[in-house]
DNA sequence: CACAAAGTGTAGCCTCGGCTACACTTTGTA
DNA sequence: TACAAAGTGTAGCCGAGGCTACACTTTGTG
């Protein structure tokens, strides 16, 4: 468990997870736009083929995040809506605490994309901070 | 071209680059430190086998980065001294940013090596005004 | 209803980044 | 010098996350 510390154990860590986060994320967003979220629409969003999207979903499945039957729309679990809802959260907390930093808003949502994974409790405590204060308290 | 711009586009551009950034950034702090670098002195800062490492190394090998002869000690090509340079110093910008936010730096120092390879450089410069500017201006 | 278009599934291939097991080289020292 | 320890290489395995090609289902419309 030491290892945990180790920096790069830590980001081997959150690359395992950032898949699951970012699938569940753009499901919830997908759903709270359309309705539905069908395999079709997450290949655009990640611009990546079907059949990575069919795999990848049915690994998330297996994990527990997503639910869904052959040919029908993807569907969160309760497992998976509580981590897209947290996901959204810490999404929403980096791009605004980017934005208040003076970060153009086409940088940050791209930053952001990247960044949201990556960022401890410690840090985003900070950042949501700062965003609120506008910057400088 | 306009693809580049996608936000996972650009994220998983990131995670290709990720690898080559962080050996040859290693590469650079272990020859500063020790003279040298050899396979061990990567396998044990990345906390990873000497074997992944052994095939990381070619594969830089192959793409110009870095030097090395059987059973010789790790080098960098112009190529990818250039690269291990930049890489330190988008490091460091990230780490002083998030210290002079008022991140503990054992944290920063984890949370940078995450975040470095997703900053653009916009942001980067937000984040180097920052730091020189001890926060608020 | 029928049929084309849109959406999915499956097979099979690739690279990257991990691993263990085992063989070989280098190095340091009794 | 000879030998053990440390360091490397290679074979072969795995999963994640990409792809194309091709077959099948669903859906929407003439």
């Amino acid at each position: 468990m030491s290892e945990n510390s180790r920096p790069h154990v830590r980001t081997r860590r959150d690359h395992r997870t950032e898949t699951a986060e970012d699938y569940v994320e753009a499901v919830l967003q997908v759903i709270n736009e359309r309705g539905v979220c069908r395999v079709v629409d997450l290949a655009k969003r990640f611009a990546v083929s079907h059949v990575t999207v069919t795999k990848t979903v049915s690994r998330l499945k297996t994990g527990g995040y997503l639910a869904r039957e052959l040919y029908g729309p993807i569907e969160l679990t309760r497992k998976g809506r509580r981590m897209a809802e947290a996901s959204m959260e810490r999404h929403r907390i980096v791009y605004e605490f980017l934005v208040a930093l003076g970060i153009t808003s086409s940088t940050a949502e791209v930053d952001a994309e990247g960044m949201e994974h990556h960022v401890s409790e410690e840090t985003l405590a900070k950042f949501k901070e700062f965003a609120a204060t506008r910057g400088c308290k």
